[in-house]
RNA sequence: GGGCGAUUAGCUCAGUUGGUAGAGCGCAUCGUUUACACCGAUGAUGUCGGCGGUUCGAGCCCGUCAUCGCCCACCA
């Protein structure tokens, strides 16, 4: 018996165990059938289920489930990531409370920790991901620090070390003063801030009275300068070069040189170099043989080789300082107020990044970029939207050197030792280091590793394969790579994906996946980006709680436009609630007029129109359902779902049969009967991808009734109605009914005759003055009741003709209205055809331009078909007469 | 500065090769007659951002402008 409502709670938890339990969320069921591969973007160990990742995995969950009923043997592969930074930080947060710091504690205990961290909390997405129904094969979990993903990053390293790829470099980096770290190109965040543009006056050397001005927005960097620069062709310098000023505070000189880079428009024209602290000064510097010193420490203080007025100030208190002395010394010529934007650290927004001169591992990705383009460009990995792959280009072709060293303690390791020499031996393993020291020195000599640890992307890169056992050949790597598809956002396309593929390419010699579907960004219902800050972020789990997991799922799957915004908010998930509702009530309607699945059930064989009806649309629905998914249209795969449901199923067919159910015994009523529930049935199957949790329940307790399931919803086929032949006479048949229903609709508000839910049954419980009326339009009972037999058997054409001859004005014959229906429904509809062609044509044909414009063969062409379509008309015409 | 996206009913959005504008929510009126008030019926509401072009015909194609959003670059 099905309760009056369905509650989520009760059902999904225990259905999430059923299903794993039943080992079909497991690889390798099906070992004959063809693999469909799907790795999760792994969601970071320290996270929380956000509605993105609930987007994102519905999404993921269902392509699986979908692809799992049409036999292919599934992996979806789960897994987390370590997340560098962020755990890091998580970890360190907790020994601050427990008044300690990592520093105190050494970098071995506080690995320790971390991962004591991640065994007590590390669970907690995985767990989330269960509560929104994620099919995942849980079996094979896998996390970036693990020991076989890890032996993938170490020979990854070693490999492309040993192909002079990887390098290590002293450069100016992006450096974190505040965790101490470089970061990527990429993690840099330029936020427009004010500032000033100060312009500070340079004494020349060989006369302090004369002045060269200079703009900066960071004067604390003058204690670094090292020249200055105006363009070759600027007059109003062009004496000046080679000359030399004294920088004021220091008393240092420095040469005023010559350098494209001046731009005369900018500022003064005349621009202080200073090539330790700046990227393009580091260009220009370069160019010029000047020395590069640093006079910040790593959190971004003075240090020790700048003035001792202003050691050990904080930069920006050093600024303020440097700018009053100027000003003091007369040196300072004006203030201009600016807006600029300001590097910042991605992940906080508030730390101001300092380029910094340090020794790091790069990445020289320009050859793995040039195969991962390729790849896209020859189209053997596809963008879902396409534009994503123009994005996609633009940051290959222009590709710089990846830094992939961080100065962070969580994380893989760099496999580089080093001796006492600084000579760098990079290994898979240190004992394979000491022996190429061993082979160098030719005696045992002390290493010591590099302690740095990698870019987090770095593992993140080789999640496709090494979560697959790479480097070894496994059967799991032979069997599910390359994946098929990657479901993502566009937010980590250079991150991740663009990773993904040089990697992947480089090391397996294939693309990692075929198609790349970029998903929504999810926003709040104003548009705006969610943000703790901002305190607009919805929580999946608590629309879960409130609305069950498959009203969210289908919230986020029918408002799935790629790569654009999703708005939700609670009174969206609320309406797919209410959808689920409707169909857990069709379910009780179903139950409660004993519409139990028969034994067998031949669709080809239904005699009433309205069954055969409903059977068509179905198959349309399925058949448009699976394109659209087979499209990665999930929005219109929903949608097809939702109008059928409702509007087809509940709307139209459940009415229509209500008086069969309710009449007398007999063939009708059986037929009907079992047609309700098979197609019942077709929908739980239809809607078990996006709705996993309701349709399973309803697949159990509808099958208490009737022949016994062998199978959990889960582990059924989708549908395959190839031997269903859709009945066009019945769709036109209801067409007609429904037509007419909306006359006998609009008529009924014209007489103020309070509308009626059960239209079908209008005749049977018309009022007084209503019968009068349809009496008076005799004619129209008429239509009604013939069509109504060809729609229900005859039932329906018993209560017509009993109210109509009732009134003694007129009496029914039933004989040969069946057949008279279906013809005219089908001769209606070719009439209308030829019509519509005649009438296309004529237009055409009636233009003047178009007549004098095209070509002569193409207006005969149109002439011809003309004549043609007119003597189908008349043909048909001729029959529809005959018929009536 | 360069690029991309959005602009359709009060709100949120569909609209797949150009052919008479759609849904849900909301609103108004009515209705508990064998599933469902998390419901049903009916109804109102649109110069499809502006202007120009191509076409017999444009929400859709082209140009241009406007507003909003995003990405990249610059950062003296």
């Amino acid at each position: 018996m099905l309760e009056k409502t369905f509650n989520p709670k009760d059902v999904e938890e225990r259905l999430y165990q059923t299903w794993e339990a039943s080992g079909a969320f497991r690889a390798g069921n099906k070992p004959n059938a063809k693999p469909y591969t799907i790795v999760i973007p792994p969601p970071n160990v320290t996270g929380s289920l956000h509605i993105g990742h609930a987007l994102n995995n519905t999404l993921q969950d269902i392509l699986s489930r979908f692809e799992r009923m049409r036999g292919r043997d599934v992996l979806w592969q789960p897994g987390m990531d370590h997340a560098g930074i962020a755990t890091q930080l998580v970890v360190e947060r907790k020994l601050a409370e427990a008044q300690t710091t990592r520093q105190a504690l050494g970098r071995d205990e506080f690995i320790k920790r971390v991962w004591e961290w991640k065994a007590e909390s590390g669970g907690a997405i995985t767990k989330q991901l269960r509560r929104l129904g994620s099919s995942c094969d849980w079996s094979r979990e896998r996390f970036t620090m693990d020991e076989g993903l890890s032996k993938a990053v170490l020979k990854v390293f070693v490999d492309l070390y040993r192909e002079g790829l990887m390098y290590k470099a002293n450069r100016l980096v992006n450096w974190d003063p505040r965790l101490q770290t470089a970061v990527s190109d990429l993690e840099v965040e330029n936020i427009e801030i004010k500032g000033n543009l100060w312009h500070l006056k340079y004494p020349l050397a060989e006369d302090a009275d004369l002045f060269i001005v200079v703009a900066t927005t960071r004067p604390e960097t003058m204690l670094a300068d090292q020249a200055v620069a105006v363009h070759p062709d600027d007059e109003r310098y062009k004496d000046l070069i080679g000359k030399k000023v004294r920088l004021p505070l220091t008393g240092r000189l420095v040469p005023i040189i010559a350098d494209e880079y001046a731009n005369p428009e900018k500022g003064s024209g005349a621009v202080k170099i200073t090539p330790g602290h700046d990227f393009n000064d580091y260009e220009v510097g370069k160019r010029h043989g000047l020395a590069m010193p640093n006079i910040l420490t790593l959190d971004a203080k003075i240090g020790v080789d700048a003035p001792e007025a202003y050691r050990g100030l904080d930069r920006f208190v050093a600024r303020k300082k440097i700018v009053a002395d100027m000003e003091a010394l007369g040196l300072l010529e004006k203030v201009e107020p600016v807006v600029h934007a300001v590097p910042h650290d991605e992940k906080t927004k508030t730390v101001e990044l300092e380029p910094m001169l340090t020794e790091q591992w790069y990445l020289n990705v320009k050859p793995l970029a040039e195969k991962a383009l390729a790849a896209v460009h020859d189209g053997r990995t596809k963008f879902i939207p396409q534009r994503f792959e123009d994005e996609y280009f633009r940051w290959l072709e222009d590709i710089r050197p990846w830094c992939v060293s961080r100065q962070l303690w969580w994380g893989h390791q760099i496999p580089a030792w080093y001796d006492a020499q600084g000579n760098v031996f990079v290994a898979e393993s240190e004992a394979d280091a000491h022996a190429q020291a061993n082979q160098k020195h030719g005696a045992e000599v002390a290493l010591t590793r590099d302690p740095d640890v990698l870019d987090t992307w770095f593992s993140s890169a080789l999640w496709p394969f090494s979560t697959m056992g790479w480097p070894v050949n496994t059967p799991e790597f032979k069997r599910y790579y390359k994946t098929d598809v990657l479901v993502t956002m566009f937010d980590i396309i250079f991150f991740w994906v663009a990773r993904m593929m040089m990697m992947g390419l480089h090391f397996t010699n294939d693309v990692p996946f075929h198609t790349v579907y970029i998903h929504a960004r999810v926003v709040d219902e104003k548009g705006m980006k969610m943000s703790k800050t901002k305190g607009n972020v919805i929580d999946p789990l608590t629309l879960i709680d409130e609305f069950g997991a498959d009203a969210l799922r289908f919230a986020l799957a029918i408002a799935a436009a790629p790569g654009r915004d999703l708005r939700m908010g609670r009174n969206r998930v609320e309406v797919y609630r209410n959808f689920c509702t409707k169909l857990w009530n069709a379910a009780r309607f179903c139950e409660m007029n004993n519409c139990v699945r028969p034994e067998t059930f031949d669709p080809n064989s239904l005699r009433s129109a309205v069954n055969r009806w409903v059977v068509g649309e179905l198959v349309r629905t399925k058949t448009e359902t699976t394109a659209s998914l087979d499209a990665f249209r999930f929005n219109d795969a929903a949608t097809g779902l939702y109008e059928f449901v409702w509007n087809v199923y509940c709307d139209w067919y459940v009415e229509f049969i209500k008086p069969v159910l309710s009449g007398a015994d007999g063939d009708e009523k059986t037929e009907t009967r079992a047609t309700a529930a098979w197609v019942l049935d077709e929908i739980l199957r239809l809607m078990h991808p996006f709705v996993p949790f309701m349709t399973e329940e309803l697949w159990r307790v509808t099958g208490e009734q009737g022949p016994a399931r062998s199978k959990l919803l889960i582990e059924e086929a989708w549908p395959d109605y190839s031997a269903v032949a859709r009945d066009v006479a019945a769709e036109a048949e209801m067409n007609w009914v429904k037509t007419l229903i909306s006359e006998v609709r609009s008529v009924r508000a014209e007489m103020n005759v309070p509308p009626s839910s059960k239209l079908p049954l209008v005749l049977k419980t018309a009022s007084a003055n209503e019968r009068e009326w349809l009496v008076r339009h005799n004619d129209l009972i008429l239509r009604m009741a013939r069509l109504e037999t060809a729609v229900a058997g005859d039932n329906f054409a018993k209560g017509a003709a009993q109210i109509v001859a009732g009134d003694g004005t007129a009496a029914l014959s039933l004989e040969g209205f069946i057949d008279f229906a279906k013809e005219r429904a089908r001769l209606t509809k070719d009439l209308k055809k030829a019509d519509d062609e005649v009438a296309r044509v004529d237009q055409k044909l009636n233009n003047k331009d178009f007549v004098a414009k095209a070509p002569e063969d193409v207006v005969q062409e149109l002439r011809d078909k003309r004549v043609e379509h007119l003597s189908v008309r008349s043909k048909v015409q001729e029959a529809l007469r005959r018929v009536e």
